[in-house]
DNA sequence: GAGGTGACGTCGT
DNA sequence: GACGACGCCACCT
Protein backbone atom coordinates (compact mmCIF):
# COMPACT_ATOMS: atom_id res chain seq x y z
CA UNK A 1 0.00 0.00 0.00
CA UNK A 2 1.26 3.22 -0.83
CA UNK A 3 -1.21 5.37 1.31
CA UNK A 4 -1.11 3.62 4.61
CA UNK A 5 -2.05 6.35 5.88
CA UNK A 6 -5.02 7.06 4.53
CA UNK A 7 -6.10 4.21 6.15
CA UNK A 8 -5.74 5.63 9.65
CA UNK A 9 -8.02 8.30 8.73
CA UNK A 10 -10.95 6.07 8.05
CA UNK A 11 -10.61 4.68 11.18
CA UNK A 12 -10.98 7.77 12.97
CA UNK A 13 -14.08 8.47 10.82
CA UNK A 14 -15.35 4.83 11.62
CA UNK A 15 -15.01 6.01 15.39
CA UNK A 16 -16.72 9.00 15.17
CA UNK A 17 -19.59 7.31 13.06
CA UNK A 18 -20.56 5.39 15.86
CA UNK A 19 -20.91 8.42 18.13
CA UNK A 20 -24.25 8.04 19.74
CA UNK A 21 -26.73 11.19 19.30
CA UNK A 22 -26.41 13.03 22.57
CA UNK A 23 -23.07 12.05 23.22
CA UNK A 24 -19.49 13.37 22.69
CA UNK A 25 -15.68 12.20 22.61
CA UNK A 26 -12.50 13.70 22.87
CA UNK A 27 -9.77 13.65 20.05
CA UNK A 28 -7.78 12.14 23.06
CA UNK A 29 -9.86 9.12 23.72
CA UNK A 30 -9.72 8.33 20.12
CA UNK A 31 -6.38 8.58 19.57
CA UNK A 32 -6.14 6.16 22.54
CA UNK A 33 -8.30 3.98 20.94
CA UNK A 34 -6.45 3.73 17.48
CA UNK A 35 -3.24 4.23 19.38
CA UNK A 36 -2.34 7.24 17.17
CA UNK A 37 0.30 8.02 19.78
CA UNK A 38 -0.90 11.73 19.47
CA UNK A 39 -4.31 13.64 19.08
CA UNK A 40 -3.19 15.70 16.66
CA UNK A 41 -3.39 12.94 14.08
CA UNK A 42 -7.19 13.22 14.98
CA UNK A 43 -7.41 16.75 14.64
CA UNK A 44 -6.03 16.44 11.09
CA UNK A 45 -7.63 12.97 9.75
CA UNK A 46 -11.06 15.19 10.62
CA UNK A 47 -9.37 18.24 8.52
CA UNK A 48 -9.37 15.61 5.87
CA UNK A 49 -12.50 14.84 6.20
CA UNK A 50 -13.39 17.63 4.48
CA UNK A 51 -12.49 16.31 1.46
CA UNK A 52 -15.32 14.26 1.06
CA UNK A 53 -15.46 10.71 2.36
CA UNK A 54 -19.14 11.00 3.59
CA UNK A 55 -21.12 12.58 6.36
CA UNK A 56 -19.82 11.66 9.96
CA UNK A 57 -20.84 13.41 13.12
CA UNK A 58 -17.68 14.90 13.41
CA UNK A 59 -19.61 18.03 15.65
CA UNK A 60 -19.42 15.68 18.07
CA UNK A 61 -15.86 15.67 18.76
CA UNK A 62 -14.43 18.17 21.11
CA UNK A 63 -11.02 18.71 23.08
CA UNK A 64 -10.41 17.50 26.80
CA UNK A 65 -11.54 20.39 27.57
CA UNK A 66 -15.11 20.32 25.75
CA UNK A 67 -14.35 23.10 24.25
CA UNK A 68 -14.98 23.15 20.25
CA UNK A 69 -12.22 23.77 19.00
CA UNK A 70 -13.26 23.24 15.47
CA UNK A 71 -16.04 24.75 15.18
CA UNK A 72 -14.56 27.29 12.38
CA UNK A 73 -13.83 24.79 10.58
CA UNK A 74 -17.52 24.23 9.69
CA UNK A 75 -19.35 25.64 6.60
CA UNK A 76 -21.16 27.93 9.91
CA UNK A 77 -19.55 28.30 13.46
CA UNK A 78 -22.61 27.97 15.01
CA UNK A 79 -23.30 24.56 13.46
CA UNK A 80 -21.58 22.58 15.57
CA UNK A 81 -22.95 24.09 18.92
CA UNK A 82 -26.18 24.45 17.22
CA UNK A 83 -26.41 20.38 16.06
CA UNK A 84 -25.11 19.12 19.81
CA UNK A 85 -27.97 21.64 21.37
CA UNK A 86 -30.31 19.78 19.17
CA UNK A 87 -29.03 16.60 20.54
CA UNK A 88 -29.41 17.52 24.12
CA UNK A 89 -25.71 18.49 24.81
CA UNK A 90 -25.89 21.96 27.26
CA UNK A 91 -23.05 24.06 24.93
CA UNK A 92 -22.14 26.80 26.23
CA UNK A 93 -19.70 29.84 24.47
CA UNK A 94 -18.69 27.13 22.12
CA UNK A 95 -18.02 24.86 25.14
CA UNK A 96 -19.84 21.84 26.32
CA UNK A 97 -21.27 22.00 29.81
CA UNK A 98 -20.86 19.01 31.56
CA UNK A 99 -19.05 17.04 29.50
CA UNK A 100 -18.46 14.38 31.45
CA UNK A 101 -21.97 13.60 31.93
CA UNK A 102 -22.08 13.50 27.46
CA UNK A 103 -18.57 11.79 27.48
CA UNK A 104 -18.66 8.45 25.31
CA UNK A 105 -15.06 6.19 25.09
CA UNK A 106 -15.12 4.22 22.49
CA UNK A 107 -12.79 2.23 24.17
CA UNK A 108 -15.44 1.67 26.90
CA UNK A 109 -18.10 0.88 24.52
CA UNK A 110 -16.71 -0.55 21.21
CA UNK A 111 -14.03 -2.87 23.90
C1' DG B 1 14.92 17.81 0.91
C1' DA B 2 14.01 20.95 4.89
C1' DG B 3 11.22 23.98 7.79
C1' DG B 4 6.83 25.45 9.65
C1' DT B 5 2.10 24.67 11.01
C1' DG B 6 -1.89 22.50 13.35
C1' DA B 7 -9.90 20.37 14.82
C1' DC B 8 -4.54 18.52 21.16
C1' DG B 9 -2.64 16.59 25.50
C1' DT B 10 0.24 16.39 29.43
C1' DC B 11 3.85 18.02 32.56
C1' DG B 12 5.85 21.86 35.12
C1' DT B 13 5.75 26.29 37.51
C1' DG C 1 -6.37 26.05 40.79
C1' DA C 2 -4.66 28.78 36.66
C1' DC C 3 -1.17 29.89 33.12
C1' DG C 4 2.87 28.65 30.18
C1' DA C 5 5.93 25.65 27.61
C1' DC C 6 7.11 21.26 25.31
C1' DG C 7 6.05 17.02 22.71
C1' DC C 8 3.73 14.33 19.36
C1' DC C 9 3.18 12.90 14.04
C1' DA C 10 1.36 13.99 9.45
C1' DC C 11 0.47 17.48 5.88
C1' DC C 12 1.59 21.89 3.39
C1' DT C 13 4.75 25.45 1.47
Amino acid sequence: MTNNSKFYYEQVYEVVAQIPRGKVTTYGNIADYLALGSARMVGYALRNYHAGYGEIPAHRVVNAAGVLSGRLHFPTPDFMANQLESEGVKVKHNKVVKIQNYLWVPANELL
